[in-house]
DNA sequence: GCAAACAGAGTTTTT
DNA sequence: CTCTGTTTGC
């Protein structure tokens, strides 16, 4: 290790500034890099890595590289992959925290009284097994709700706690002092199943550096660097994982922001990035502060905003980019119009130039995303929700993998129980009832003992003979599995279980669309060789990359949007009960308030060019309609880098002074819509139900929507042909105008809709 | 065993 | 308001 300084030469260093540069020279001893929004931490990550291994520090295989999602994991993958080439292949310890934990539980389950083929459970399997622990126990799951306990069993996970260290204080959190039973019943449970949640993929693993010394030294024998992406999401368990495996070179370096620090509610510890100097005495910090990303207004704006937190390291960004547009604060009347606005905006957008693609709507909370929703499909605005219900949590998936999972580890009670009525043949409770039973008196899988059930007359014999059917299946299923690639068997078994023909006889548009998704799963299958390959990517990635080339206008909540970036966003909603969000009002005191702060630093840090901030007056939340004052974060905007543009209803403080000093509520809006003046006039009570549609007059062009301005009509679609839509169904189509369609659906509705969301049926 | 009626709940989410 | 899960009645 001659030579500590780094070759100018090397690509992957010529683009760093001093600070970054720094960060890859400094290869040993712990290293806190300090890195802002938009400061190219992930550049100086993989340089680094890049570095250690073309300057032969390590192997790429002595590299532990962990970050906290999938699509960090993968970046960062490909982005050293394009500086080293293809040794990146040989990096088996690049991956989320999970997938990691994952690879090296498959080694050691015997420890931990596991088999290495073990199946991990998600959320809803781990829900649907509580509620039986519980409803075995004789507790009301009323009182004690199988989520609340499930929440408590996480949260004693992420920090590192089996059930026998649990205190007095954490034992009475649920049903008056049975936590520790019900956690220890869980263990149990998930033992004899053979499976394990995301919990323990980490904290078997950390029980296992504990007790198992020589498995410990193996790692940190081979580890001779590690490197800590977002380290301020860290949880205690993962803190723990890495304090262990950093002995005794220290040769850790992490790079985190605690301004972005935004997942304390499941689990992240802020104090972990707080205190690692003191943990790692000698530490060298690393402050990346030049920000590549956003105008001087957008980061004066979000600095401005984060000052108001007191807990903070603190950074001073700062941009060598020009000046660009302030930040436009918004205020609305509605819901509906807030909508609208974000419409005509992105309308706009198109009409000069810029993709769709290039612009986001960041929400606080999903339901919001359901008033753009309902606009974009009125008007034809091409939009994608990111978040909700991913690929395989969909109904259909799950219970396709189901199948698999039954076939692939018979002791999967969980996804046998999920399926073994799917689709109705006529096994109903009774029957699960006795299986259970016996079950567990001879302490087998629920398949096993349906084999066994079914040579005794316990069942009925129709019951019986349906069971024994299904068993036959399963056996036919797993000995094709020897020969068949995952993709044939998924086809096979989702025929020849009736399945696919269940979808088929119930003629929707929901169930075309569950088929269509069973096909994408199928092919999603095909990259496989083998269904434990296939099931382990599933339960650890839980997202299906398929890549869609349609330029859309992006939906999703602001801690989806972490680590993104859009030239043009959009953040409604920013009211007091939403952002703030109502509980964090309520609850948790200042502390979840500056998380919330932090969550607003997140969302305007992903504009590059244009921030717009939108609050409206009055909201319908829940079915109930009420008034509503703009977000205190607002407020916390410095003037100087804000615009705040009243619009002819005016925002919520305007509306709301006039309220109290005139009778008419439009009097304001008197000069910008003389066919309003009238008081009290029939749009008073439109106005009144939300159905107010002030013309804005600051877009005049917006009459003629953008959308149709350029498009070219798609030639394979004609008026009369019969077509299908995700959201509608089928219908017929009625006029074609550029690439929008009017479309009369066979729900009875007529709709216009972008020809794009359309195929023909 | 199943469909229809009813009650209750309803941030943020990754793995 | 809307979705989910449970209870009730056939």
């Amino acid at each position: 290790m001659a030579d500590t300084g780094v070759n100018p030469q090397e690509p992957w260093v010529s683009g760093l500034n001093p600070p970054q540069r720094e960060a890859v020279e400094t290869t040993e001893g712990p290293v806190l890099m300090l890195a802002g929004a938009g400061t190219g931490k992930t550049a100086a990550l993989t340089a680094r890595l890049a570095h250690l291994v073309a300057t032969r520090r390590a192997w790429p295989s002595e590299i532990l590289c962990v970050t906290f999602t999938n699509r960090a994991a993968r970046e960062m993958r490909e982005r050293v992959g394009r500086m080293i080439g293809p040794a990146v292949e040989g990096m088996p310890w690049l991956g989320t925290f999970h997938a990691v934990a994952a690879k090296m539980l498959r080694r050691h389950a015997e420890l931990v009284g596991l088999q290495s083929n073990y199946t991990i459970v998600d959320t809803d399997d781990q829900l649907r097994l509580l509620k039986q622990l519980i409803q075995a126990e004789n507790l009301d799951e009323k009182r004690w709700p199988a989520r609340q306990l499930a929440g408590l069993i996480d949260r004693w996970k992420n920090r590192g706690l089996n059930p026998a260290d649990l205190d007095a204080v954490e034992n009475e959190a649920y049903a008056n002092g049975k936590g520790a039973h019900f956690y220890s019943l869980y263990q149990n449970r998930l033992k004899t199943l053979n499976a394990c949640d995301f919990g323990d993929l980490l904290l078997h693993m950390l029980n296992i550096f504990r007790r198992e010394k020589d498995v410990l030294e193996s790692y940190r024998q081979r580890f001779k660097y590690i490197m800590v992406d977002e380290y301020q999401d860290t949880n205690s368990v993962q803190y723990l994982w890495l304090r262990l495996l950093a002995q005794p070179r220290h040769n850790i370096c992490v790079v985190g922001d605690d301004d972005q620090s935004i997942y304390s509610w499941r689990g992240a510890e802020v104090a972990n990035i707080l205190r690692f100097e003191k943990d790692f005495p000698g530490a060298k910090v690393i402050r990346l502060e030049q920000n590549y990303r956003s105008t001087p207004e957008i980061l004066g704006a979000a600095s401005g905003l984060i000052d108001a937190n007191s807990e903070r390291l603190g950074k001073t960004l700062w941009t060598e980019a020009g000046s660009g547009e302030k930040v436009r604060v918004i205020g609305v009347w509605d819901g509906p119009e807030e909508a609208r606005r974000v419409g005509e905006e992105a309308e706009s957008l198109m009409r000069r130039g810029i993709r769709l693609s290039r612009a986001a709507i960041l929400v606080r909370a999903q339901f919001q995303t359901r008033e753009f929703e309902d606009r974009f499909i009125q008007i034809g605005l091409p939009y994608k929700i990111i978040g909700g219900f991913r690929f395989y949590e969909r109904a259909e998936s799950r219970d396709a993998l189901a199948y698999l999972r039954v076939i692939a580890q018979p002791a999967d009670d969980l996804a046998f129980e999920r399926i073994y009525n799917t689709p109705k043949r006529g096994l109903g409770q009774k029957a699960l009832e006795k299986l259970h039973v016996y079950a567990r008196s001879q302490q087998i899988p629920l398949a096993m003992a349906a084999l066994d059930i079914c040579d005794t007359d316990e069942l009925p014999a129709r019951a019986r003979n349906t069971l024994l059917a299904l068993m036959r299946d399963f056996a036919r299923w797993r000995e094709a599995a020897q020969t068949l690639s995952p993709a044939e068997l998924v086809r096979t078994v989702l025929d020849e279980s009736g399945y696919s023909a269940m979808l088929q006889a119930e003629k929707t548009a929901e169930a075309a669309g569950r088929l269509e998704n069973l096909s994408e799963l199928a092919r999603a299958m095909e990259e496989y060789e083998t269904l434990g390959a296939f099931l382990e990517h599933v339960s650890l990635v839980m997202e299906n990359e398929t890549a869609d080339a349609q330029d859309t206008i992006t939906i999703m909540t602001m801690h989806a949007a972490k680590g993104l970036e859009f030239d043009h966003v959009f953040l409604p909603g920013w009211e007091e009960g939403v952002f703030p969000s109502q509980r964090a009002i309520d609850e948790g005191g200042l502390r979840s308030l500056e998380e919330e702060r932090r969550l607003a630093y997140v969302a305007i840090t992903r504009a590059r060019k244009e921030c717009t901030i939108l609050h409206a007056a009055n909201r319908r939340i829940y079915g109930q309609w009420s008034s509503a004052i703009p977000s205190r974060f607002v407020n916390e905007l410095p003037e100087a880098m804000t615009s705040v543009e009243a619009t002819m209803t005016g925002g919520a403080s305007l509306w709301r002074a006039q309220w109290s000093e005139h009778a008419d509520p439009f009097a304001h809006v008197a000069n910008a819509q003389p066919a309003r003046t009238m008081t009290r006039g029939p749009g008073w009570k439109r106005a009144a139900a939300g159905e107010y549609d002030p013309t804005p007059k600051h877009i005049p062009e917006a009459r003629r929507s953008a959308a149709s301005f350029a498009a070219k009509p798609r030639t394979d679609i004609a008026i009369g042909d019969r077509v299908f839509h995700e959201k509608f169904g089928y219908g017929e189509v009625l006029a074609q105008e550029g690439n929008k369609l009017e479309i009369a659906f066979e729900s009875g509705s007529s709709k216009r809709v972008i020809d794009s969301f359309i195929r023909p049926a």
